[in-house]
DNA sequence: CTGAAAGCGCTTACAG
DNA sequence: CTGAAAGCGCTTACAG
């Protein structure tokens, strides 16, 4: 079981050490033949290069693209990727890895298109990106193929892609999650309103999934047998959502608790605290403004993905993938964790 | 900002590398002079040795000690971190870290010292420890100290130890996690119930200091304004738990919540469901017994203090001391999570 | 007490 | 197309 080297394939092959390299690392310049005997051989005898030699004589410094949407006070999901991408750098010390941000405004197709030609461009030697715009996304993904530069989606999963690795979110069991909460909580014969609240309906599959979670978990097992009502607001804008609210709560006033599908929880808390309504309040994300609510209380839980651990497992990953070729898990879904404002002061 | 080699002090202060490598190392045999400069010139280049030349050069295997109580099935919790001890190694991989593990019998202290005087005589480089026998960590502690054996401390914190640092749960915050579930899921006006339920007293400060973190979130915040009744039962065989709750619930028929404060949560499960009672379950830990009961809907919620993410701590922070002899941060609480069925299956 | 040389496993010019 | 040599930063005998 000890260590392979190319030293030990170069002198079973015949061939000097320089030769192997060539082979391993498809510099060309080598016989057809020999070629495929060192290849034969390093297969045969399970070779694993030493990366800490590696990492020695090249001082290689990997650089990694990351193509995610710029996060901001109001965005603070986003924000939390890049703190989780400093921690896998540090994990990785000493080998030496320089990430270079393209942070993309959401939604703006135009932007996105701007950022993956920058950075087909330098190129890096792996792109880390949440494929958010399908489209777009799906052509960055074919030109990266061609260049051969591997790619690791995180927080949106695209089909029929060469993608390296997923990791998000299980939004089907995020939804489940927050339905046990609620049934927990609630009366069993109280109404549950269902507040699908997003801009130009950002980011659908993924709410959409929640909800599916959300209801299947009532249809499986839930104690709670009151109306299941589904609003959508496709405005965050503070009015247009109390009016709807109010008209919502007006015509159901056996409603006991609600669920937001998306980060946008306390746009609905603000609304609840204006008016007054006492309901229980569950939603997603621990953003600034999310946890605001949560420490009054007028949220209850908050449902959170762990944005952190999500890049911070990409990029360990994608470095693995590079000095290894190995892939770990190919589609891995982070555990969502539960947060309530006891759970939120220790961290 | 470029890398300083031992080749560069050693041009500045007119010797040899090799006298650099003995005197960086303290392996003797360099006059005191030629020491003290050597050195001086490297504290003020600010010089970091390159681990990873370290690595191919000495192909050293760090081995680590483990001194934790045996886990089993009646146990897992001490089962788990084991696995998180293989995460750190596999991590760390291309690095090399031999484990020595030394599992003592709960409550034992001879065994307990036994196995201190092991790993004694072999000697690691460092020690992982479980320090719940206080007296003969102590002892230990100082044995270490003065074989200059770095040690850091997991679940258990002992003051005036020179420890490297210390790992564990902030077991009052969790005690105040499990308070507002709680207070999510009861009627305002509805009793509770806390179980100390451990052999021998086993761990009661850890207990204690739950309970504290518990009744603290009634007096500052809490909704609920039952009554807080605590039973201590010393012993759990099935029967003598019986007596005791069958004595209390009778005693006290709006009990309408229990938490238990050890992880022996399932055995007042058991309890419920024999009698079936109807009530609110919460306990502490993630272990097999105590999810059978989580998925049958007896056990509600349970606070999990990841032990595998402790000791995977534990070991990455040893080795970083021991290759930088950085300390990262000397207290580290692992937060708590929140874990109910919905949660458990995504794990 | 000190220095010079060899070697860890790999990559990178360079010579043929 | 292929081999031999130098070098990455460090440690380990060995010679003096």
């Amino acid at each position: 079981m000890k260590q392979v080297r190319i030293k030990d394939i170069a002198s079973k092959a015949n061939v000097s050490i320089g030769t192997v390299d060539r082979v391993l690392h498809n510099r060309g310049e080598v016989a057809k033949k020999t070629k495929e005997r060192v290849l034969a051989i390093a297969k045969e005898m399970n070779y694993q290069p030493n990366i800490v030699a590696q990492a020695l004589t090249t001082k290689k410094t990997y650089r990694f693209a990351v193509l995610i949407p710029r996060g901001g006070d109001d965005n603070v999901y986003w924000l939390a990727h890049p703190k989780g991408i400093e921690k896998a750098i540090r994990d990785l010390h000493p080998f030496s890895i320089e990430i270079d941000y393209r942070l993309f405004e959401l939604h703006n197709e135009a932007d996105f298109i701007d950022k993956t030609n920058e950075i087909l461009t330098f190129p890096p030697d792996g792109v880390i990106m949440a494929p958010i715009l399908k489209k777009e996304a799906i052509r960055f993904c074919e030109d990266l193929d061609q260049q051969r530069i591997p790619y690791i989606f995180i927080d949106t999963f695209i089909d029929n892609t060469n993608c390296t690795a997923f990791i998000g979110e299980d939004a089907f069991q995020g939804g489940r999650v927050a339905a046990s909460l609620i049934d927990f909580g609630l009366a069993t014969d109280k109404d549950i309103l269902i507040v699908n609240l997003a801009k130009d309906l950002e980011n659908t599959q993924h709410l959409n999934r929640r909800n599916q979670g959300f209801l299947s978990y009532f249809l499986d097992a839930g104690r709670n047998n009151g109306m299941k009502i589904t609003v959508e607001i496709a405005s965050t804008d503070q009015n247009a959502v109390e009016e709807k609210m109010d008209q919502i709560l007006q015509q159901n006033p056996n409603i006991g608790a609600i669920l937001v599908s998306s980060a946008k929880t306390h746009i609905i808390a603000r609304y609840l605290e204006k008016k007054r309504v006492e309901a229980i309040l569950i939603g997603y994300e621990i953003t600034r403004k999310n946890t605001d609510y949560l420490k009054k209380g007028i949220i209850h839980f908050l449902i959170g993905q762990k944005p952190m651990e999500q890049s911070e497992k990409a990029v360990k990953r994608l470095f693995e993938y590079l000095t290894t070729h190995n892939i770990t898990m190919k589609h891995e879904f982070q555990p969502v964790e539960i947060i309530n404002t006891e759970v939120l002061s220790l961290s």
